[in-house]
DNA sequence: ACATAAACGAGACGGTACGTCTCGTCTTTTG
DNA sequence: CAAAAGACGAGACGTACCGTCTCGTTTATGT
């Protein structure tokens, strides 16, 4: 009748602290020797933790990497209302994320871990939404002059800028011009400095 | 004066049997498991190798791939007189070379290795010369309506090519012609066929 | 059916079901996979019980093996009259017991779980003391020949049977005839068969 | 024309000062944290090693521990004429090796790893074969008074032994007077203590 | 011709990090 | 408030490659 054979309990919850140590370890070792330096059982140290802690929530380094740089984004951004400036601000954003140590993600994981690359989608699928809605803007404004593939500007975006990463170059208002100009394929009344 | 502390001495020739089959194992193993799971005692035994033989010719693992990719690449291309097609040209070339391993050899050495990026442009040299003398033909002929910056139109495609390959989107025509028409600006009369 | 699942009084009571459980979990997991890959996180798995539990009750994996182990204990020996049969018993009880998990508890655990001695002699006292018992009756019956040490004889049949067991030599007839003639000294008529 | 392809060489030699280093260790740890606590870890970090080279050579803890022993043994015995004092001492040196780490390694691991068994034969074989030579020329001399089974014999001394290790109990002189007289059945005129 | 010296195969080695496993403890939730 | 569920720190496991280092052999060279 009064069956209760087992079945309570619940589980013990994800410990908070040691969450972020996870994390702050994390961004702090990206800073001080880079992406391809950083070994799980460095962070694990560094944040006092159990090798197997960090494995039980982020599976792959790409996973830790990922939601630890995620915590640095800043909020999407917005049309101004002017095509031009909007654009330049796209790649301006660009740069700060690739960059960075998302840069270096794309350029390490994306290619041979396949678990990597949805999961970026999910951390960068708000800032491609709000790029994506800037650029039909523009097209509406009429000051793109093609049917647009956003997904394409997008990403000639992104890869020239991770290009210019990986090879060194400097990504200096200079190439912003030439890039911003490249995308407005000279259809809006520009101040190019040189 | 002549330093011969005792006697002479010669020296053996490299083996260019073992050479050989060094960069054609290399080739084989990236064609089966890929950049990243491609191992330097893999090549070595498929190869029939020592490990040392293979660190005695190419100090990095980087240096062994873009030489053993470097024996696959075709001659540089030259203008044929129509700018739109010249730069589709271009595309479609970088598609082939930065589209295939060179692309991982991009993305997984050329962040961290500091060799491998002079390395690889002494490969890709004449092919990037190649490139910028049709940019330059075609800002010539007035088909590129501003001050061209070929180095970063250049970087632009390469980055664009990588970063569709590695977020495993399609690099076809469509992608082509985006990419053409973002080049050219518009000022060329394009035939897109879509 | 001391069913008290709420009681108010003071305190809840030992779960049954669950302690049953555990041991049964321990018995069948013993036979299938034998002690030494037995372990604490695959008995309450397989008890469908939490881990805690189980070192609540047991604190130690031998506390745990050696309660199991003495749930199947038959009950003890009695002397039948006649000496050589009574010792001839005392051995084979002891194959019975020594040859089986028992054995394995006493090589993997009593070496280095100071705790597994004493309660191993608790599950067992009742055991040695019959055979003692046995012992000393066949020696005021004269047909053990010297002022025997009871503790030592059975150390060297529990020992015998042990060391026959980790060397994978039979626990036959013949081993059986063998060490009863060593402990009765050929004082007892014998009919060994060979 | 007579080609050589590949096919020379034979590979470096094993580091004996590495492996001298091993065995101390080995040794010098079971000293200290006795057999349960020596992990391969330690040994490696004690003998200034890594990990690799002693699973290397020695694919299972108990193998290194088995020959790390095997270089502690003394010469095999031989008989003295004198069936008792031989009998004597072949218990006083099974109390010497069983009584000692080789205790352990029966216990812990001839159960449960099969490579174990055969091993530590090969390692014991001679002394064994004494043993066996030592109990025959007794039964030659009429001194032991039934057609012996040596096998069972040894066993029952090296169980004996063992099993007295395990509880911990006293391997002094009368428990060798005791074990004694059981072998030699009361048929040699015997002194013993008590 | 013959010593010299480099190239080579084989593979041992110290080292680092991997990802997994089990232990025994601790925390939270559920009934 | 006991018991479930299960997270956690600790630390050893055995494996994989790294890049270096003997070995002993093979092959040219330049006296």
């Amino acid at each position: 009748m009064t069956e209760t054979p087992h079945g309570a309990g619940g589980g013990r919850k994800r410990n908070e602290h040691a969450h972020e140590a996870i994390l702050e370890a994390t961004l702090a070792t990206l800073r001080e020797v880079g992406y391809q330096q950083l070994t799980m059982e460095g962070v694990a140290a560094r944040a006092g933790v159990a090798k197997a802690t960090i494995y039980r929530w982020w599976p792959q380094k790409s996973h830790l990497i990922i939601e630890a740089v995620g915590t640095q984004l800043t909020t999407p951004l917005q049309t101004q209302g002017n095509s031009e400036a909007d654009i330049r601000a796209v790649i301006q954003r660009t740069i700060e994320f690739v960059g960075g140590v998302l840069g270096d993600v794309y350029a390490a994981d994306i290619a041979h871990d396949p678990t990597a690359g949805p999961q970026l989608e999910d951390l960068l699928g708000p800032y491609r939404a709000a790029h994506t809605a800037i650029l039909l803007a523009a097209a509406a404004r009429g000051d793109l002059p093609y049917t647009i593939d956003a997904t394409a500007v997008l990403d000639v975006i992104n890869g020239a800028v991770l290009f210019r990463k990986l090879m060194k170059r400097p990504l200096d208002d200079h190439f912003t011009d030439q890039l911003t100009a490249l995308i407005t394929s000279g259809q809006i009344p520009r101040t190019l400095t040189a």
